[in-house]
RNA sequence: GGCCCCAUCGUCUAGCGGUUAGGACACGGCCCUCUCAAGGCUGAAGCCCGGGUUCAAUUCCCGGUGGGGUCACCA
């Protein structure tokens, strides 16, 4: 039988790194079987579940491009399909309404609870044959002592005891599944062969497969993948922050390199760190996913993007950075309050758009690619090179700018001046050396004052390459505009 | 509390009875250098504890400790 994995999230929340992981082996073991990889939108908590969630959650996924292989399902639009199972689960006897209030379940726990018990249902309901079906609940007849063994590829046997299982609730008082019932139902409407869900889901596993033996169904085999845990060491959640993973695509990640990341949370192949797609899926196995639970290092994410980023031809990245320049706006939202609040707004887009442009657009990203960790730093390096107006850092000015910078700025400035146009980036690094020389001074007492003039910043891409860059972008008379002001704050005269 | 899971540097991990316990992130130092990076070299840092099994345990078994998950008409 071929393999038919998927990944079935519940839109009551947006789609965060732990459920992302799951899609990921999930995508992962698919494609490297040649299987089918299948998403199911979990809605059936009609109350928390918002559209928001579903947009952003498949949104996701395609931004990593973990797409489904058949069209998403949702449960929602599936009650029929349950409710014909519900009346055969309680005709056969596997099930049975239950009309105990919410109130009576509540001093029945807190009673148990307080006498130092495990809180569970005591089947009042099971026999008794006058329960008006009518808004009642219905719930599956556990049976009393059989042990479930699940065989996981992962985790290997475990051994569960039906004692510990309550007749818990299939079908809510509106008639509508419970998650239990609903997976179960749709896992086998699907052909889904193998589940594959993190850990904090083994405990329903059995409860699960009683359910498709109450159905007569051929359980499919569960595969259980260890945590990802914040810092602390706690289940992930809010307060970890970037709750969505289009966060990170407003913080200026890679697609690629969140799921090398993410791959390598539980996995490993060798000493090998650095993964393209392609060889996620050749390599990815199950056997070699790990046990113990992960914490998520933001470090490492950061690290690894950067490897990614220098990966990737200068065309690419240059799509990838303009289209998180796209996104950027509209994925604010995802970002936690502070966090992120930093990062700067996009700069003109039709302009870095233009087919025109596009040449020194590319030089500009390749001038950053080796320094940026994220498209979002690439931004920071390109700002004095996209605006026409300039914002001189004071502390910049008051480090570099002084009155000892006014020869070299001088003699920069009257050079630009005297050029049509200035030569190519290995001309201009002569020039700026034979000039040092005839100075007397070290490299650096040239280049600071005119970097410090051209950008405003102490920190740039390498001077020749940030001159050629400038004057294809802002054009030579604003270069010397900026040379220019460069002279005035170091003290210097008008030339 | 019941049930279940887990345990190698701070973090992610390799290891599948005999290794100077390897790699990566982060951290320190050095080199390179027009800034920042990147890169290269290098340093510090780890097998939770106690019993077994074995000629030999990080590795296998048991117990403890610690951590995590889960016990809803949430998923």
């Amino acid at each position: 039988m071929s393999v038919r994995v998927r990944c079935a999230p519940s839109p009551t929340g947006y789609l965060h790194v732990g459920v992302t992981r799951t899609a990921l082996f999930n995508y992962l073991h698919a494609r490297h079987h040649g299987g089918a990889f299948l998403v199911r939108i979990e809605d059936t908590d009609r109350e928390r579940s918002k559209e928001e969630f579903t947009r952003s959650i498949l949104e996701g996924l395609e931004w990593l491009g973990l797409q489904s292989d058949e069209p998403p399902i949702f449960q929602s639009e599936r009650t029929e399909y349950y409710r014909g199972l519900f009346r055969q689960l309680v005709e056969t006897g596997a099930a049975y309404h239950c009309d105990c209030s919410k109130e009576r379940l509540d001093t029945l726990r807190a009673e148990q609870t307080a006498a130092g018990r495990t809180p569970r249902y005591d089947n009042r309901c099971r026999d008794r044959k006058n329960v008006n079906p009518e808004g009642a609940v219905i719930r599956l007849k556990v049976p009393d002592s059989e042990r479930i063994t699940v065989e996981d590829p992962i985790y290997g046997t475990i051994d569960f005891k039906t004692e510990d299982i309550d007749d818990f609730v299939l079908a809510k008082s509106d008639g509508t599944p419970t998650y239990q019932f609903a997976v179960v139902a749709d896992d086998y409407d699907q052909g889904v062969t193998l589940i594959i869900r993190g850990n904090d889901l083994l405990p329903s596993t059995p409860k699960q497969v009683l359910l498709y033996r109450a159905l007569g169904w051929e359980p499919p085999r569960f595969a259980h993948l260890p945590m990802i845990l914040g810092t602390d060491k706690q289940k992930l959640s809010k307060r970890h922050g970037a709750t969505s993973l289009l966060a990170y695509r407003a913080m200026g990640y890679l697609p690629q390199a969140m799921c090398n990341y993410l791959v390598r949370l539980g996995w490993a192949h060798g000493d090998q760190e650095v993964f393209t797609l392609s060889e996620m899926i050749e390599k990815f196995t199950l056997e070699a996913v790990g046990k113990a639970p992960a914490v998520f290092n933001p470090e490492k994410l950061l690290w690894l993007n950067g490897e990614h980023i220098r990966l990737l031809s200068v065309s690419d990245l240059t799509d990838a950075w303009l289209a998180h320049l796209k996104c950027l706006e509209q994925d604010r939202r995802y970002l936690e309050e502070g966090r992120g609040a930093d990062i700067p707004s996009a700069p003109d887009l039709n302009r870095l758009l233009a087919p025109d442009n596009r040449p020194w657009v590319e030089a500009l990203v390749a001038a950053c690619q080796e320094r940026s960790g994220t498209l979002v730093q690439i931004t920071e390096y390109a700002q004095p090179f996209l605006s026409e107006t300039l914002e001189y850092d004071p502390k910049a000015v008051a480090k570099v700018l002084t009155p000892e910078s006014r020869k070299p700025l001088e003699q920069v400035l009257s050079w630009v001046r005297g050029s049509l146009s200035l030569p190519d980036e290995a001309g201009i690094h002569d020039f700026l050396v034979s000039l040092s020389e005839s100075l007397g001074l070290g490299l650096g007492k040239v280049a600071q004052p005119v970097r410090v003039s051209l950008t405003g910043r102490t920190v740039s891409p390498p001077i020749n390459t940030t001159l050629s860059i400038l004057e294809k972008s802002i054009g030579k008379a604003k270069v010397e505009e900026r040379l220019q002001r460069g002279l005035e704050l170091a003290g210097g005269a008008s030339l």
